[in-house]
DNA sequence: AGACTGACGGACC
DNA sequence: AGGTCCGCCAGTC
């Protein structure tokens, strides 16, 4: 699966950035967001992993590699907003396997 | 096997 | 904007 979770990041061309979550999907694991995470962390693979970002363009790494990853983005032409990307701008969407893309998740929990 | 953990996500408050 | 919770998946202890 790794392999595919690489394969879907690869494919986020320069100056783009997606999330992990849509990362997980295109990789065919909806909700395994962490795993993507996880993957990523442990595949020094010269993978674009600077182009992956949280929901909503939010950098969620710690302190230093945070700061690295920001400026990787920048200088692919990436802009921020605050601690976010402007996602409006540089969101990359994944071609949806399955029919239209409605939109991401279907709303579904009703609450927990 | 069970519990904890992690670069997560989404809904609530 | 920030904090809490529950759900997800895989790797470690």
């Amino acid at each position: 699966m790794r392999d595919r979770i690489v394969k879907a990041i690869r494919m986020v061309p320069r100056g783009h950035v997606s999330s992990y979550g849509s990362i997980a999907r295109a990789a065919g694991s909806p909700g395994a967001a962490r795993q993507v995470a996880w993957t990523l962390h442990s595949s020094p693979f010269g993978l674009p992993w600077h182009r992956i970002v949280g929901a909503g363009g939010e950098i969620k790494l710690r302190g230093d590699s945070a700061f690295e990853q920001r400026l990787r983005l920048e200088a692919e032409g990436v802009t921020f907003r605050g601690r976010r990307v402007n996602m409006r701008l540089h969101e990359f969407r994944f071609p949806r396997p399955n029919k239209n893309s409605p939109r991401k998740k279907v709303r579904k929990t009703t609450r927990k």
